[in-house]
RNA sequence: GCAGAUGUGGCGGAACUGGCAGACGCACAGGACUUAAAAUCCUGCGGGACCUAAAUCCCGUGCCGGUUCGAUUCCGGCCAUCUGCACCA
C-alpha cells in the first residue's frame, strides 16, 4: 500500500516552519557550531530547477545528521535577486524589476518549504533589499577608501543596432542576441577592483583549505602565476633611436637570443606615440579597427589563423644581439596579460611558430634538446651538429636545417647560439639571463598573472547603485556612509541610455547631488554593481540578518566563522568563489572578519540533465518542473531519488522510471509496519548488519556518497523483507539514518511507533566497530589471476591455516592438476593468488 | 584554443589502499494473485561456445601499449563526450 506522502509532508512542514524547529541558536552557547551553506538561488521567473534540490538536500542530509550529532548548526537560505532577466523582462513587459522579483521569490520560498529543507528561514536575505545593499555599498566605499576601486577605460560590448551595452551572453557569434546587429567594442571607463593585488595570497592560502583539488586548481589556473621578466627593447626609426623603449614580458628570457620580431598588441600606445614615424599608418589603423570587432576570445582561440601587420618604419633593438628586428601588430598579442607586447621567439613558442611562417619571418633556434645518452648520443657531437645545421636561420623548408615546429620544453633544452648562456640548461639559462638583465639594467625579474581586475561596473538599472558622486573641483569621492544606502530609484523607463549608458543616466533629478567634500553641485555614478557583488559576502550576512548597525555584529561572525561546509556548482568556481574569497580577505585586512578565508571546506555538485542526457532548456522542451514530481511522487521520494540518481559529483540525466522506483522503496519502507515485531534490541541475525549499516551510512554522508547509501537502505529493506520479521528498535535505528534523506515520512513513523520525541531531538545511532566484522571471510582462490573457487576461512586464520584449507579445495586440486605451482600468494583477508605453469 | 572533468551491461550506476567486475535501482522476460488490469510478491537477467539443462570454458570496464602473481584502479600514448572561459547566474 502506498503512503499518504501528501498529508504527512504538509504535516510536518507546516509544524516546522510555525515551530522554528531548524532554526539555529542565537546564544553563542559552548555547544560546537557547524554553518554548512549552499549557494543562495537567483529567483527566475521559471522557479525553482531540479538542479537546486541536488545541492540542497546533500547539505540539508549532512545539516540534520550534524544537528542529531549534537551541533548548533546554521543552515540559511536567501536569494540573490538582482540581474539580467528581472531587468529585460521589466523592458520587455513594463512591470518593476521589484515586483517581478517579489513575486518569484515567493514562489521560490513555497517550492523550497515543499521540499522540506531544515533551512532557518530567520534569517532569510535578499540581496536587492535596501537594508542588504547597504552594507554591499558600504564594503564598496571601504575599497575604495583603500584604493582597491579605481576607474579605468575598459571595452564594453556594443550593440551597434541598439546602441547599448551587452553582456557576454547576450553576443551570439558577434551579434547581438535581439537585433542581430554587428557587435563592437567600445571604451567606455569603469570602476574596477584590484584583485589581482590579492593574487598570490589567493593561491597561497588555499593550502590550507579543504577544497576539492580540482577546484584548488582550476582557481590556481585561472589566477594563472608566471614567472619571467620584463625587459626594454630599444626601438628605432631610420637608424635613430627613438626615446622610448618597448618593454615586453617573457616567461622564457633564455631565449632573447632567438627573438627575430616583435609583436604589439593592437591597442598598443607606440602605435599612437610614433604615429609620424610610421609610413604604413593606414594599413596599420586598418587591422586596429579589426581588431576591434573581435572579442579576447575570439582573438585567443588559437585555431584561428593569425593575422597581423608590420609596422613600417619602426624597429626594435634586441638588446643581447643589438640587431635591428621588426615590429609587428596582431591580435593574438593581448593587451590585458603582460605590457601589451612580446619578443617573438619562432623557434621556441608556438604561436609565434605559427605566425613566423605564415609571414615568412625568420626562425632562429637557440636552445636544442638535451642529447638521449640512453642512445649514446654525445652532447658535443649534437652541439656540433646542431649549430652548423641551425647557424643561418634558415627559413628554405628544403634547407635540412628547417624547423617543423618549435621546440618549447623546457625541462630538457639546452643553450644554443646564445653567448653566455651557451651550454646552459633552460632552466639555469632562465635565471642567468634574469640576472644578466637586472644587472645591466634592461629590465627585471617579474611575475605575472592572468587573473585581471574585476570590471565592477555595469550598464544596467537592477542592481546596487555605486556610491561614487563625480565633482568637477573634487572627482571622484563616495557618499558619507551615514546616507547609506544609496537608494536605487524607482523608475518606469529601464530602457538603456544613449551610447551605452545605464537607464540611472536619465534620471536627471537622481543624479544631481552635492560634493560630500566641497558641497558644490555634483554628479552621482549611473553605473550599478555586477551580481557579483551581493553573493561576495551574502554569507556574512547570515551569521547576524537583521543587523542595521553593521553587516553583523562582531560576536555572531566570530562564533560563527568559517562556514565549515559550502556546496555549489563547478561553474562558479572561477567567479564567484575567487570574487567572494578576495572581499572575505579584504575584510580581514580591514578587521571586519576574524578569519582570512570565509570558506574551510568546498565541493562541488554535478547536473541534473534532462531525460535525452541534455542540457535542460525551454528551448529543447526537456525541462523537468520539480512542483509537479512533488505532487507525484512526494518531496521524500525527490530528494531520494536525487541523491540516489548517481554520483554526487557528477553529471545525471534525469529519469522517470528511476524516480519511480525510489517511490517503491519509501512504500516498502512504510509497508515494514506489518512485519513489525517488539524488540529492545536487535535482533541476532540482523546485529550485523545494523552496526555495518550504521557505520556505512555515518561515513557516506561525510564523504557525499549519498548514492551509495540509499543503496544501503535498499538492501537493508530486502533483507528485512526477506526475513519477514523487523523489530521495534531495529527499525527506530532505521529510520534514524533514513531521516536526513526522507525527514517527513521518517519522522511520521517514529511517532507511529509511540515516540514522544521527534527523530531530529534524538541522537545519531552509533555502531560497534567490533560486531560490523564478519567472523569468517571468503577468500577468493586465483589461478594465475583468475578466480577458480572461494574457501571460507576464520577472519583470524593464519596463512598456514589458509594454505591447508586451499590445498584440500576440490575445485583448486582439479585446476592445478598436472601443472607445476610456480609461487603461491596471500594478502591476508583478501586473496590466494596460485602462479603455476 | 586554454583550463577542469568523464568514459563499466539495454539504462542510471557499484567496486576499501592494485585483489571475486556488474552491489543497488530501472527496464525487460517468466511465474503467483486477479474475471481483468493496475498495484504487490517470487524468479531470471553482461556477451559468447555446447541441441537443451547442469557443469565447464572463452571474451569483457572507450582504444593501443606497459608495469604486476593479479589492473576498472598505476604509467605512457591516443580517441570521444561534457563543463567553464572574466557583463548569464
Amino acid at each position: 500500500m502506498a503512503y499518504n506522502f501528501k498529508e504527512i509532508e504538509e504535516k510536518w512542514q507546516e509544524k516546522w516552519y510555525r515551530e522554528g524547529t531548524f532554526n539555529a541558536k542565537q546564544d553563542f552557547s559552548n555547544k560546537k557550531k557547524w554553518y554548512g551553506l549552499i549557494e543562495f538561488p537567483y529567483p527566475s521567473g521559471q522557479g525553482l530547477h531540479v538542479g537546486h534540490p541536488r545541492s540542497y538536500t546533500a547539505l540539508d542530509i549532512i545539516a540534520r545528521k550534524k544537528r542529531m550529532e549534537g551541533y548548533n548548526v546554521l543552515y540559511p537560505i536567501g536569494f540573490d535577486a538582482f540581474g539580467l532577466p528581472a531587468e529585460n523582462y521589466a523592458i520587455k513587459n513594463h512591470v518593476h524589476p521589484k515586483i517581478t522579483t517579489e513575486n518569484n521569490i515567493n514562489h521560490f520560498r513555497e517550492q523550497l518549504k515543499a521540499l522540506g529543507f531544515s533551512f532557518d528561514w530567520s534569517r532569510e536575505v535578499n540581496t536587492t533589499d535596501p537594508s542588504y545593499y547597504k552594507w554591499t555599498q558600504w564594503i564598496f566605499i571601504q575599497l575604495y577608501k583603500k584604493g582597491l576601486a579605481y576607474k579605468a577605460t575598459m571595452p564594453i560590448n556594443f550593440c551597434t543596432g541598439c546602441k547599448v551595452g551587452l553582456a557576454n551572453e547576450e553576443v551570439v557569434n558577434g551579434v547581438c542576441e535581439r537585433c542581430g546587429s554587428p557587435v563592437v567594442q567600445k571604451e567606455k571607463s569603469q570602476w574596477m577592483l584590484k584583485i589581482t593585488e590579492y593574487a598570490q595570497r589567493l593561491i597561497d592560502d588555499l593550502e590550507d583549505l579543504d577544497f576539492l583539488d580540482k577546484i584548488k586548481a582550476q582557481q590556481t589556473n585561472w589566477i594563472g602565476r608566471s614567472e619571467g621578466a620584463e625587459v626594454n627593447f630599444k626601438l628605432a626609426a631610420n637608424g635613430e633611436e627613438l626615446d622610448s623603449n618597448l618593454l615586453i614580458y617573457t616567461t622564457r628570457p633564455d631565449t632573447i637570443f632567438g627573438a627575430t620580431y616583435m609583436v604589439v598588441a593592437p591597442e598598443h600606445e607606440v602605435i599612437k606615440k610614433y604615429a609620424d614615424k610610421i609610413t604604413n599608418l593606414e594599413e596599420v589603423n586598418a587591422y586596429k579597427e579589426r581588431a576591434a570587432l573581435k572579442s579576447d576570445f575570439e582573438r585567443a582561440e588559437l585555431n584561428k589563423e593569425k593575422t597581423g601587420v608590420e609596422i613600417k618604419g619602426i624597429k626594435a633593438i634586441n638588446p643581447l644581439t643589438n640587431e635591428e628586428i621588426p615590429v609587428w601588430i596582431s591580435d593574438y598579442v593581448l593587451i590585458t596579460y603582460g605590457t601589451g607586447a612580446i619578443m617573438a621567439v619562432p623557434a621556441h613558442d608556438d604561436r609565434d611558430f605559427e605566425f613566423a611562417r605564415k609571414f615568412n619571418l625568420p626562425v632562429k633556434p637557440v636552445i636544442m634538446p638535451k642529447a638521449d645518452t640512453e642512445c649514446g648520443q654525445l652532447q658535443e657531437e649534437l652541439e656540433a651538429k646542431f649549430i652548423a645545421l641551425f647557424n643561418d636561420g634558415n627559413n628554405e623548408e628544403n634547407d635540412p636545417a628547417y624547423m617543423k615546429e618549435a621546440f618549447t620544453d623546457v625541462e630538457n633544452g639546452i643553450s644554443v647560439n646564445s653567448g653566455f648562456l651557451n651550454g646552459l640548461p633552460s632552466k639555469e639559462a632562465i635565471e642567468k639571463a634574469i640576472q644578466y638583465i637586472e644587472e645591466n639594467k634592461l629590465g627585471e625579474r617579474k611575475v605575472n598573472y592572468k587573473l585581471r581586475d574585476w570590471v565592477f561596473s555595469r550598464q544596467r538599472y537592477w542592481g546596487e547603485p555605486i556610491p561614487m558622486v563625480y565633482c568637477e573641483d573634487c572627482g571622484w569621492n563616495p557618499i558619507p556612509e551615514s546616507e547609506l544606502p544609496l537608494v536605487l530609484p524607482d523608475i518606469e523607463d529601464y530602457e538603456p541610455g544613449e551610447n551605452g549608458e545605464s537607464p540611472l543616466a536619465k534620471q536627471t533629478e537622481w543624479i544631481k547631488t552635492k560634493c560630500p567634500c566641497c558641497g558644490k553641485d555634483a554628479k552621482r555614478e549611473t553605473d550599478t554593481m555586477p551580481q557579483w557583488a551581493g553573493s561576495s559576502w551574502y554569507f556574512l550576512r547570515y551569521m547576524d540578518a537583521h543587523n542595521d548597525e553593521a553587516l553583523a555584529s562582531k560576536e555572531a561572525l566570530e562564533y560563527w566563522s568559517p562556514i565549515d561546509w559550502y556546496n555549489g556548482g563547478m561553474e562558479h568556481t572561477t567567479l564567484h568563489l575567487l570574487y567572494s574569497r578576495f572581499w572575505h580577505k579584504f575584510l580581514y585586512d580591514i578587521g571586519v572578519v576574524p578569519t582570512k578565508e570565509p570558506y574551510q571546506k568546498r565541493t562541488s555538485h554535478g547536473m541534473i540533465l534532462g531525460t535525452n542526457g541534455e542540457k535542460m532548456s525551454k528551448s529543447k522542451g526537456n525541462v523537468i518542473n520539480p512542483d509537479d514530481i512533488v505532487n507525484e511522487f512526494g518531496a521524500d521520494t525527490f530528494r531520494v531519488y536525487e541523491m540516489f540518481m548517481g554520483p554526487f559529483d557528477q553529471t545525471a540525466p534525469w529519469s522517470m522510471e528511476s524516480i519511480r522506483g525510489c517511490g517503491k522503496f519509501l512504500d516498502r519502507v512504510w509497508n515494514m509496519q506489518e512485519i513489525l515485531v517488539d524488540g529492545e534490541e536487535y535482533s541476532k541475525e540482523h546485529e550485523k548488519m545494523m552496526h555495518k549499516a550504521i557505520k556505512k551510512v555515518t561515513s557516506d554522508i561525510e564523504e557525499m556518497k549519498f548514492n551509495t547509501s540509499v543503496a544501503e537502505f535498499m538492501k537493508m529493506t530486502n533483507e528485512f523483507y526477506k526475513d519477514k520479521v523487523i523489530n521495534k528498535a531495529e527499525y527506530k535505528t532505521f529510520l534514524q539514518l533514513l531521516n536526513p534523506f526522507a525527514p517527513h515520512m521518517t519522522e511520521e513513523l517514529f511517532s507511529i511507533l509511540g515516540e514522544s520525541k521527534t527523530i531530529n531531538e534524538t541522537p545519531w545511532p552509533t555502531y560497534d566497530e567490533a560486531k560490523t566484522i564478519d567472523d569468517e571471510i571468503e577468500i577468493p582462490v586465483q589461478l594465475n589471476g583468475k578466480v577458480k573457487a572461494v574457501v571460507l576461512v576464520a577472519k583470524e586464520a593464519s596463512e598456514e591455516e589458509v594454505k591447508a584449507v586451499v590445498a584440500a579445495n576440490e575445485s583448486v586440486q582439479k585446476a592445478i592438476d598436472g601443472k607445476t605451482v610456480v609461487k603461491e600468494i596471500y594478502v591476508k583477508g583478501r586473496i590466494y593468488n596460485i602462479v603455476v605453469k
